[in-house]
RNA sequence: GUGAGUGUAGCUCAGUUGGAUAGAGCACUGGGUUGUGGCCCCAGUGGUCGAGGGUUCGAGUCCCUUCACUCACCCCA
């Protein structure tokens, strides 16, 4: 084979579908519930839609987006993430008229170009949901509550729900400088990157494995101190709504964020059984990201899921594969004939039914029927056919029946019905 | 962008200090049963040994280059 996917861009197999569709399915009929509807955003932008609001300096901007001009000259990217978009979308179709607070939600792929690596893909899915026009920290409960409610019924009890806060446009930068000036300070004990970090984004530095590094910041001064004390309220309120509703947390003061336009609370779920990218799902508020993009003061707050990282943590199960219902083995002319009709006419039923298209022997489609894990197979032969009958024959059970053509129908709707009772499918 | 590891059949992998037609298991196709699946037995299909160059009488094996994949760093979902 030649043409090969291009790096990063990966295919999901039919093996593997029923995880994502399962999941995706999980996440309608959840956010639904919470009062979300759904949205769909173009997958390419006007450059500065990103640029402008998620931030100059951010890594994305800065290195990893999809960019590139069209035939009529304009800069055009490949969304990095969705929430830009959707408040693009909800700015520009007013949907603020209809009502201030608006809950939506989107799935799709996203585009970054990184060196992939495991649960990192340079086109990657998210599920996202947002919620704008709220200030009050309830919904950033909320917010929490749903995804981690999510997640349950996706089937993960124990996921850790980090959270933190960052503070606003008064108190967060105050920090920065105080951390900066600290360990510029101290920065002839910093590594190489470090020194870089202490530029660019000097908290990440108390992420640093290096052990001089660790020792430079053991007297840092935290996070706690600055954070002004509208932001500390807001954060305190968020704790306990979070209690209330009985949401285990872990506060991580060295969680921080990547986007510009995050403000206060930020959140995250871990995993540790998914490598060196382990969040399932980030997310936060972003008071600020609206006035970058379109000038107007509308809070927001939301979080995306990585689908390729919570699929992964789903168990490999045959249950999300869907099994034929019937396997239609023909012996000769005529019984392929007949063959077709029926499964046709089964197919209109919404009954799975398969057939032999090659006109191999019995054998042969005995085995096909039994590979694709069909629970039933019809044979029909040229001496039944005459007689207007055909063996019907229960693959798990092993016992068969003649039954007529006619009541084929009635007699498979019957079947098919238990079966339904007795899984999904 | 940086670092490390790995590239042999569709998949998982053997392949000796360089030696003759490159192997196994699984998968696939057919047969053993003129019309009955899984287990078993037999046979068959399938490889430019990632690509290019070099050393050598001889390269899957050694050297160089290059590409791809994987993991990690950076950063993020």
């Amino acid at each position: 084979m030649e043409i090969k996917a291009i790096r990063g861009f990966n295919d999901i197999l039919p093996d593997e579908i029923g995880k994502w569709q399962f999941a995706e399915e999980t996440a309608r009929e959840v956010f639904e519930g919470f009062g979300f509807s759904e949205i769909r955003i173009p997958i390419l932008e006007r450059t500065e839609l990103f640029s402008r609001g998620i931030g100059e300096a951010t890594d994305i901007v800065e290195k990893e987006m999809y960019t590139f001009v069209d035939r009529s000259g304009n800069s055009l990217t490949l969304r990095p993430e969705a929430t830009a978009s959707i408040a693009r979308a909800y700015l520009e179709h007013q949907l603020y008229t209809f009502d201030p607070v608006a809950k939506l939600y989107c799935i799709g792929p996203m585009f970054r170009y990184e060196r992939p690596q495991k649960g990192r893909y340079r086109q990657f899915y998210q599920i996202d949901a947002e919620v704008f026009g709220v200030e009050n920290p309830v919904v950033d409960a909320e917010v929490i509550i749903m995804l981690i409610h999510f997640l349950k019924r996706v089937g993960f009890e124990n996921l850790e729900l980090q959270i933190n806060t960052l503070g606003d446009q008064t108190c967060w930068p105050k920090y920065r400088e105080e951390l900066k000036r600290f360990l510029t300070s101290k920065s002839f004990q910093l590594c190489e990157d470090c020194q870089r970090r202490l530029q660019t984004n000097p908290l990440r530095i108390f992420d640093c494995k290096v052990e001089t590094c660790q020792e430079a910041i053991t007297n840092a001064p935290k996070v706690s101190d600055f954070i002004c004390s509208e932001c500390q309220k807001h954060f305190d309120l968020v704790k306990k709504y979070l209690e209330t509703a009985g949401l285990q947390y872990i506060l991580n003061p060295r969680m921080v964020r990547g986007l510009d336009y995050y403000t206060r609370t930020a959140f995250e779920v871990v995993s540790y059984q998914l490598g060196s990218q382990n969040a399932v799902a980030g997310g936060g508020r972003y008071d600020n990201l609206f006035q970058e993009i379109g000038g107007l003061e509308i809070p927001g707050i939301g979080f995306a899921i990585g689908m390729e990282r919570l699929v992964s943590l789903l168990p490999r199960d045959k249950e999300f594969i869907s099994y034929p219902h019937l396997f239609v083995a023909a012996l000769g002319q005529e019984p392929s004939k007949e063959a077709y009709r029926i499964v046709n006419q089964l197919h209109l039923e919404g009954i799975r039914a398969e057939l032999d298209y090659e006109g191999k022997s019995l054998k042969s489609q005995m085995r096909r029927a039994d590979k694709l894990k069909a629970r039933y197979v019809l044979i029909l032969g040229e001496d039944e056919l005459k007689r207007g009958k055909a063996a019907l024959r229960n693959m798990e059970t092993k016992s068969q029946e003649e039954i007529s053509i006619n009541n084929i129908f009635t007699v498979l709707k019957d079947k098919v019905k238990e079966l339904k009772g007795k899984n999904r499918h």
